[in-house]
DNA sequence: AATGCTTTTATGTGCATACATAATAATTCT
DNA sequence: AGAATTATTATGTATGCACATAAAAGCATT
């Protein structure tokens, strides 16, 4: 039995896939440790090291200091979505992209909005609704809150001509925040505006942005019905 | 001024971090390079090449060779879905398990199934239709494609008491494959399985996974009403 | 048997060095 | 000037070594 060598930790890596996914190494299996491996495969245990966090970061193995490393019983399938800005959603499809502000006003939010944003009941907000339009049909409704204390110049900018959606992502910067999708039925008001019969069945994406412990904006993105988010895994 | 030092790639990340959303690097700005900043923070190359690389993966920096490190002008949301399996989600929510099998049969498929798996267009394939439960009340539609040519045993389990999700996970192992997730009106069939309103608004996830070259299974899951599904950033 | 301490061990990380590689800049040649 | 060649440079990675750290296992004490 030969021993080929591996010189670079992608390829020790795909050697350490092959064998997961040939069942040599199977699930809830303890794998040889990092220093028998860099033996066996005639490196330097800090390559094998390398392939093996990269494995570990896709979900495949689970590794514990001392405890060693296992082949994930269930390989949590880490789907990595990119949610880029509508523009260049619409516009890498080939497709003409368009927007149309709504509505544009300073209000006091509903308390569930408030609420979510951590800001005073009495606060006023920066509403935003928006129409993106693909190709001149309606593509999105986009619904936003702008937390106008902590966004420098939202105030002063209109969105009549570039999006909220745009405009944030360049002026707006955020520490974290949370994603959440779902499927909602369109009211009637959503429903007119996308042009789409009544309870339609629409995909939305609900996006809360924090800056360190201020929120930033909270947005919900309805999707036309044939809207799909797509991914590799 | 003072300069402190960072002794690991930890603390390195936290302040190109704070430098970018503090505008100190704004996007699309280009950074020191490694070596520079190596000395600056007061530690090796190799230690701001591992923090480097950590904040260029979750999409903030755009890192070229010889080109240089910028800030990226639009830092894609990177959403890390974790999809686990069935059982897991509902019984980390705390709520009770079941599962029920409505159909289980070997047929031939529609073209768009044996189509999208590659397979030929008179095999036969395993169909399996079943409902998951959350504390008795209806979670989710599965509505599976098994290449039993692929998925060895799979012609001998009868899935009548551990799901297809579930036993799929330990036995056939896949190499790759996508997700698309949409929002799809109920159909007057799946509204009786779920018992909800018929047209209500479903939450889809389609999966078609792959070992090497052959379609494994492909599956479609049907959320009851109200599901969501969540990340951060 | 339960508790607390110590040892062992596998992973996690930092560092200095060397070389590889891709992309750009500079230079030479025609 | 334009094309082809060469140099430069920043990132990418391999290596050997050292030490840090978490967790398990062993041991001793109560």
């Amino acid at each position: 039995m030969n021993t080929p060598t591996f010189r670079n930790w992608q390829s020790v890596q795909e050697e350490v896939l092959r064998r997961i996914h040939s069942r040599e190494w199977a699930p809830g299996d303890l794998i040889p440790n990092e220093a028998d491996l860099a033996v066996e495969f005639g490196c330097a245990r800090s390559t094998v090291n390398r392939a093996l966090r990269a494995v570990a970061d896709s979900g495949v193995l689970d590794r514990k200091r001392k405890a060693g490393t296992r082949v994930a019983v269930q390989p949590i399938a880490k789907a990595t979505l990119s949610i880029a800005v509508l523009r260049d959603e619409v516009e890498e499809t080939g497709a003409k992209y368009g927007y149309l502000l709504i509505e544009r006003s300073e209000i006091v939010p509903p308390a569930s909005v408030s609420g979510a944003m951590k800001t005073r009941a009495d606060q006023k907000l920066l509403h935003v609704r928006a129409l993106h339009l693909a190709n001149d049909a309606p593509y999105a409704i986009e619904d936003r809150w702008i937390n106008t204390g902590v966004v420098q110049g939202a105030k002063a900018e209109g969105f009549e001509a570039v999006s909220a959606n745009e405009w944030l992502m360049k002026h707006a910067p955020y520490t974290h925040g949370d994603i959440s999708f779902s499927a909602i039925q369109a009211t009637l008001q959503d429903a007119t505006i996308l042009d789409v019969p009544q309870q339609s069945a629409l995909f939305a994406i609900d996006r809360l942005t924090w800056d360190t412990s201020k929120s930033v904006t909270k947005v919900r993105l309805l999707f036309a019905p044939g809207y799909q988010l797509r991914t590799v895994i």
